[in-house]
DNA sequence: AAGATAGGTGACCAAAAGGTCACATGTCAA
DNA sequence: TTGACATGTGACCTTTTGGTCACCTATCTT
């Protein structure tokens, strides 16, 4: 099953973090993302390195040899198919306007939300 | 970190597997997704009721109450969101393409990817 | 009201994932 | 070519997560 590694891949947040990183800006190294990492957590860089490696094997993420340096990536495909997977291409123009709002979670139907109520 | 909640969600094969079956129809109870997922694999009723908790409550599944059966509705709005995140929308269209065509993986640039080469 | 059915919660155990380390390899600069 | 720099790999430990169980509550039917 591969798109497990895509799921597992994004179920850690420092992973998630490489990827916000390389959405602003790509074709950094491994030393340039350690860096970053360390402004939010502390981490030596081979966890760094593994992370990197997860999000590689997944194909989130392209490495690119320059010289010494591995440069990486974005990539966005298996993003947009985890999309694909659960939203309906008639029900998207609906979900997108639901996602500008971006308070439907509280909007929609409260009573329809089965926190702690009992009529 | 409240997406923490919707990536760890994902992370499970059991739980897409319920989120797959919810995006088909709508509307089950417990039993009745408790029966799709041990068509799959062994699982108890009680393992399959944690994972639906874990996806309410990361909003990926909204519940609703009828009588003494809770019918199980698919939230796609954290995907979208998910899909906000790394997909820029002037890239959009043309990640949409990319996945399209689904075999972009190797056609792309296969020396930029590194495997097993030693130019 | 009473039995049957649908579902919820907390504790417990086994498996998997995150993180670190000590090595090693390969490339750039002089 | 040689030293310095950037990075890769496998083993190990700790923490988290998946799964089950026993027991409970709530609702429907008669």
């Amino acid at each position: 099953m591969e798109d497990d590694l895509v799921f597992k891949a994004l179920a850690d947040r420092t992973r998630r973090l490489l990827l916000d990183t390389l959405f602003e800006r790509d074709g950094r190294s491994l030393g340039e993302l350690e860096e970053v990492v360390n402004q939010h957590t502390e981490m030596s860089r081979y966890g760094v390195s593994k992370h990197l490696r997860l999000l590689a094997e997944a194909d989130l993420v392209t490495v690119r040899r320059s010289g010494r340096e591995r440069l990486h990536y974005l990539n966005a495909v298996p993003i947009r198919l985890i999309h694909d997977r659960w939203i309906d291409k008639y029900t998207e123009p609906h979900i997108r306007a639901l996602t500008d709002l971006k308070t439907l979670a509280e909007t929609e139907t409260p009573a329809e939300r089965e926190g702690h109520h009992d009529d």
